[in-house]
DNA sequence: GTAGCATACTAAACCGATTTAGTAGCCGTT
DNA sequence: AACGGCTACTAAATCGGTTTAGTATGCTAC
């Protein structure tokens, strides 16, 4: 059994690090690093060497406050137990929730992440994985955002919509949300319905209006191209569809309900509808789309079809640990679907004038 | 002048790591890897190596696509290029609108940063900034949250409100935001005036309710203390403000204004208004705090008490990077100032029934 | 008496860069 | 001819851990 030494090197932590090396702890202990290390680790190869010094040494580490540099860690075992996540915009509810998600998750696994946002800027688009990929993650979830260079590391995309090898997509299942919507009003007595599109930069604008249109076809309804708006600009603010459905209105041609891109738009329309005189939902029946946080504290509470953000964030963050725990080249989910769900709220009523 | 090898070591990058070593590098344009190094950096020890081996050496990092592994540099140059920012949950408005400022600044200026949210679990706030540093990380930045433990490393606080050595507060001027909402109430002659104070968790609770009563004594006002409300609760949502207003109203205390402790429960607020049959802004005067970007498409759009979050997020990145440049010892300021500014929209108005 | 084996460790390589100290060759002086 | 100084590099240490291969010691078995 070592003895530990007198206590000099107790202070002798260099003031510049942020703390105790293994070297001093070590040396503090009368043993090699590599016993040190091992029993720290519980490694295996620590199996021979008695409770007593085990104890030993762990006391020592608590004592002094030890804690291995993770960085020097990361470079010996080749693992840095980081991910990155790549979205448009922090700030905006849509992002915030899939990351909160995502933390979630990661944070209970031992894992960190770095956060980007590109503000749909493609040469940060083009960089920042490449960025994130020098700093060693071990894989990456791309939110709302169309990667374009293939990785070297799995990669998840939440809303992705891009068949690109070794990306699993988790994607909302959007023949039903559009369904789900399309009855809900249609059942209302609904037949003149507007719409607002998303801008094209987002990777669900496609699909979203494919979806809307296979709905209405299916329920036996046309769709008037007068009454399709999209919205336009980089900005994730209601002005933005506040903007639209001023077009809208001043087309002329009557509408009952209004299917918006998001919950963010059709707030803005609220907006733009009231101006215009009518009342909602009594003349104007409005639907968003995510079901962020201030939908329910719309005046009046907003009917929407919710996404599980969170949900998806949580599920991206799992998938790409899985993945990354998998040995490479194993088999690995292209795409995962999720369900979403009409939060009936204030917003929509039966139509005024039931033709 | 050396020659570059053949090629066959192009193809020699290890299928296990993401790219290109330095070695192989050195190896591939016949050069040692110091050598490779110092031009790769422009370090000064660069400039005896003369321009047609310098061009050499770049071209070949080019074509074999040579990023450096920041882990190994970190490790050597004791610097990682990264810091850590704390917030208590990211999917909120206001952690999300700083962090956005924070992002602005720092990957601009070649730093990434790890967000960890703490959920107001104590054992987080105490944890996650041992794990931030274990990581490496130069510097700090903890929004809305009490650092309990002294960091190793510069830590820039946004409301911190605590007067810790080395730590840099970034804080609001309360009592001229205080102001500025009681003088726009008063103006427009409202006196029975009721309040909703903060969580007790958290940090901007104290100092504003100290300003409120302090603006509100300099007004020659009373403060009714069955008019007074507090949040409750770890969420944030509407529902705390909505929860809080409902005693209020119970109380049977009559008030034509209600100042609120933040956008999420104004909105609350006027939620259990309205069904307490009350109109806003014709029979109850609110104001929010803080200007979350859904605040001005509330119906009616919200005056409130503007803090300008991204700018904050950006000064405090600011701060921290001139904190970490710094040599060590030297001195910080203590405390920054920002103002706000009352923005004044639609749910505020003259007094109903003028006393 | 010694081969075999377990125990209790240690030395040294290694991860991938950066950085310091040094060296070999050449030129120009005195 | 010897020296200094410049040019164009390289060898090796270093960062702080992890990990492999190895060694010294003591004990047991034959």
């Amino acid at each position: 059994m070592p003895r530990p030494k007198s206590g000099t090197t107790l202070r002798s932590r260099k003031a510049s690090g942020q703390g105790v090396s293994l070297k001093s702890l070590a040396e503090h202990v009368g043993l090699s690093q590599a016993a040190v290390s091992l029993v720290i680790n519980r490694s295996p190869g620590a199996k021979s060497i008695p409770h007593r010094t085990q104890e030993l040494i762990r006391q020592a580490a608590r004592e002094l406050n030890y804690r291995p540099n993770h960085i020097a860690r990361s470079l010996r075992q080749q693992r840095s137990y980081t991910i990155g996540v790549v979205v448009p915009e922090i700030s905006e509810g849509y992002a915030a929730l899939v990351m909160s998600g995502i933390e979630d998750h990661l944070l209970q696994e031992g894992y960190f992440y770095f956060v980007v946002s590109h503000r749909h800027r493609d040469e940060l688009i083009r960089e920042y994985p490449l960025m994130l990929q020098q700093r060693a993650v071990e894989g990456m979830i791309a939110v709302d955002t169309a990667i374009t260079s293939a990785a070297q590391v799995p990669l998840v995309a939440v809303s992705g919509h891009r068949d690109i090898p070794g990306v699993t997509n988790i994607v909302l299942d959007h023949a039903r949300a559009a369904t789900l919507a399309m009855e809900h009003l249609t059942k209302l007595g609904h037949r003149r319905i507007a719409f607002i599109k998303g801008q094209a930069f987002s990777s669900d604008t496609a699909i979203r209006w494919e979806s809307v249109r296979n709905a209405a076809q299916a329920l036996g309804l046309g769709i008037n191209e007068r009454l399709v708006g999209q919205l336009e600009g980089e900005s994730s603010s209601p002005e933005l569809g506040y903007v639209v459905t001023r077009k809208l209105l001043a087309s002329g041609e009557p509408f009952t309900a209004l299917f918006a891109f998001n919950d963010i738009s059709a707030i803005g329309a609220i907006q733009a509808l009231r101006e215009g005189g009518k009342s909602i939902p009594r003349d104007v029946s409005v639907v968003g789309f995510d079901d962020i946080q201030s939908a329910a504290f719309q005046n009046p509470a907003l009917t929407t079809v919710r996404q599980p953000l969170r949900e998806m964030g949580m599920l991206a963050a799992e998938t790409l640990l899985r993945r990354i725990a998998a040995p490479p080249g194993a088999e690995y989910p292209k795409e995962i679907v999720v369900q979403p769900e009409l939060v009936c709220r204030a917003s929509t009523a039966v139509v005024p004038h039931p033709s």
